[in-house]
DNA sequence: CTATCATATGAATAGTTATTCATATATTCA
DNA sequence: TGAATATATGAATAACTATTCATATGATAG
């Protein structure tokens, strides 16, 4: 009870009302926000990565990424279905071979500008 | 034991050797991938990603962003941590009161960037 | 049609992480 | 100094997710 009356005071007294509401209006909606991170969060994962870069060089079959990553097919696969439903990568089946690759340009250029990120 | 059979197959047979080999070449260094998943993982979160895109419209305490967010301080304050150790936002402490806001430009620019991105 | 191979997938497990709760710290004001 | 306030933090909990295991699907060759 003493903390809830803490916790009110510090939520409803001590707000700069006014640069809330502006804040609020200028930023992006909720779901937006919730896209975008949906989005990064794709990228936060180290397999995903790596499978992403290897895929800006070429294409590659589901073997070839395991045997890249050193990691089991199942889990490769796994993660594939990941980068195909968020639209990063795209299949190509070719008889028993399934050949990855990114989706369009516009993920080269954020993987592109990853790698600047970095070099700062 | 069948099994294994099997991935050591997969694992070891069908794989385009010179391309893989290629591949791994020219690929970022891994413990470069894993910063960077490191970094797109914090705007990962929608709460962390809301911290954010409400630093760059101004900066503000740590109340305010509770409010502005309907999150306990608590919750609030683990988060900016977060971003803290990150270096993607910078505090300030003004009597009691802690004011946030993003640490750079350079994060500043990569906001803009997820805006651009989700209007395609 | 059957055997084999490459890939996909559901369920279980293990590891991670966001939030909450209780409490500590830092600062101001009386 | 002591009370009040804004923020920070450690521990516990709950929710999520990456990997593994077992198995299914889809395709080719014989």
């Amino acid at each position: 009870m003493d903390t809830k009356k803490q916790i009110e005071k510090c939520e409803f007294l001590c707000v700069h009302e006014e640069v809330v509401r502006e804040v609020l209006r200028k930023m992006p909606e909720e779901e937006t926000l919730f896209d975008l991170a949906e989005f990064f969060k794709v990228f936060g994962d180290s397999t995903r990565i790596r499978i992403l870069y290897a895929l800006r060089e070429t294409e590659l079959c589901v073997c070839d990424i395991a045997s890249l990553l050193g990691m089991t097919q199942t889990a490769v696969s796994h993660q594939l279905r990941v980068l195909k439903n968020a639209k990063m990568v795209k299949a190509r089946r070719n008889g028993k071979t399934v050949f990855y690759s990114l989706d369009d340009d516009h993920i080269h250029s954020i993987l592109d500008m990853g790698i600047c990120h970095l070099e700062e």
